[in-house]
DNA sequence: TCATCCTTCTACACCGATGTAGATCACCGA
DNA sequence: TCGGTGATCTACATCGGTGTAGAAGGATGA
């Protein structure tokens, strides 16, 4: 059996209920009781029991992050800051991993938990705008990340507009006119897909040029292969193109290699951008091009505002937009 | 407040205690109330409270894993592995990030966790073997990954002897003679790096050659930028060379984009390989060619011999070595 | 008819910590 | 000397489930 508070509180000859009070910092213990109770918790190697308390306090100090899949490196490093965040605030983070399926998404979502996280924070990426009812949660929530929903939870999200114009406006900036984007997910309303394809549609035409369906190349998930896949059919289609805009940066690495397996010259013959500014893209050669949303920014603004909700903030849902920037690499501006 | 069981106990006018045995499936009820209880908790929404159980259980179905840093790939691809194989045991996992930093590490293994979880999966990077009494944890640990630790735990790991022998003899099978190194860390014992870096010194040795010392580049941490660096310095050193060795992948890919920034044809001037298989690896220019540790079979295999630890398996201290695979592709082999 | 057995359900203590109320004691001022 | 005040500590109920023992009622078999 564990060393119990009472074990403790025999040990050092006084009640549980000191002991307790020393634990939790209670002022009024003579100095010579105190150090001779923490001796003793010393002495046994007491270690509180978590669940003892929390049944008390109704809290767990633990919150969910649920995300399509760790192996993507961009919900990697979103964990890695998540994590970070919520360690400053003394928390700790359980994963849930969704893979991107609507389905286990709703599950995430509706999974009795029986109280063992405080908080949740979700980057969904199947759902949409009509499963909106579906995110008025009992515990407390808030959606990370790329879609923009309008819903009854608060939001920290990425600027997929004004990032997706500003990488657009610098390829047309370089002067190029046939523009092919990778990553479209036709039929889709409001996903990042969707988000992103306008944006950079509507950039187009305020330059006034036409976005050209035949470059807008579908792939789903966003990945290296499907991306390479993409711009395997894209070359095989013949269609003519002088930079590629991928809609992340895997799908943007995928592509670059078949580029390049291909003998076409990056960025002379064709820029390559990409969306989200993950660790490799510094690192691919060439470097990729690319927007960082702010991840640091959206984990440490999110952990805040779930802790608020935790703390009984029920104010009016917030939607904050992280700040993002282009980072202009050699896949569109040689070296 | 939430509902409690009582709540519902008293919604379908039955004890408390039947709508435990309800829950947990025991046979002995009535078919009639069974199914009156289970209306009652579906109109209550009610919920178990998972920390009242634990604390009579003594059991959290929660497991840690503890990895240096979860921006790494290979750690983000463990831990999708961890927590899928975890799934299948009905166990969430809470990850917690060392920064590969011994303090922390050392810290990781004595926080008191206050019971949080039943079972912790540790992939040490910092430690060493004179770190080896730390390892005697209370709770249930299985080490994973690269160390070889011969101490008073269960350990998973890498085949890095065997692995880094095959990934040798390919390179001198391709008849290079002149292999650079990549990520020694100079000094260190008993770490991957040293056990790689034998593995590999003792191969050319076999083969009646001898490691070249100006050739071993030291780099920590393991990461692109260092492996650049690394690159760039051996470049500087106007030492030649006809191969690399990485000692990881993403010191690999690093050191790729400086050599063919250099202009430096890969694989023909240089052959370059690394180790962990990453997905990245398979989409890099070109292709890497790596050693496939058995990332699946680990965390399934660790999982396992942890439930088994943390259901009362006393048995003698295990290690497991997983089965490595050999990947040739572009960066050895050309086309 | 009665002891026995089985099914179905309940009462109650208990897991380990903490909030509340109150006991004890020294000390202070009137 | 006595009520009042503050410091220090303790007894007890309580959080929400579950193990244990056993009660109630019907069926079974001798």
């Amino acid at each position: 059996m564990a060393v119990t508070m009472r074990d403790v509180a025999q040990h050092a000859g006084v009640s549980p209920k000191t002991v307790s009070n020393v634990m939790n910092g209670y002022p009024f213990i003579r100095e010579e009781t105190r150090t001779r109770v923490l001796a003793s918790i010393e002495a046994l190697g007491y270690q509180m029991n978590i669940s003892a308390r929390n049944l008390k306090s109704g809290r767990t100090g633990i919150i969910g992050l649920a995300v399509p899949e760790l192996s993507q490196p961009y919900f990697a490093e979103l964990a890695d800051a998540v994590i970070t965040a919520a360690e400053t605030h003394g928390l700790t983070v359980v994963i849930e991993q969704t893979n991107a399926l609507r389905d286990r998404e709703l599950t995430t979502l509706h999974r009795p938990r029986g109280h063992l996280v405080d908080g949740l924070l979700f980057s969904p990426l199947a759902l949409g705008q009509e499963d909106i009812e579906h995110l008025r949660t009992a515990t407390p929530m808030v959606l990370l990340g790329e879609r923009m929903f309008h819903g009854p939870a608060d939001h920290v999200m990425i600027d997929n507009v004004a990032g997706t114009r500003a990488v657009t406006e610098h390829l047309l900036a370089l002067g190029r006119r046939r523009i092919a984007v990778l990553g479209i997910h036709p039929g889709e309303r409001v996903g990042t897909a969707a988000i992103r394809y306008g944006a950079f549609a509507s950039a187009l035409t305020d330059a006034g040029l036409e976005p050209i369906d035949r470059l807008a190349m579908p792939a789903d998930p966003w990945q290296r292969r499907t991306g390479a896949e993409a711009m395997e059919a894209l070359i095989a289609s013949g269609e003519k193109f002088d930079a590629v805009l991928a809609l992340n940066d895997t799908l943007a690495l995928g592509a670059l290699r078949v580029l390049i397996q291909h003998g076409v010259r990056v960025p002379d013959d064709v820029a390559v951008a990409g969306f989200d500014d993950i660790d490799e893209a510094s690192y691919s050669i060439p470097s990729l091009t690319t927007v960082n949303p702010g991840r640091r920014q959206i984990a440490a603004t999110a952990v805040d505002i779930l802790v608020g909700r935790m703390n009984g903030d029920d104010t009016e849902h917030r939607e904050v937009v992280a700040r993002y920037a282009l980072h202009v690499r050699e896949s569109t501006s040689g070296h």
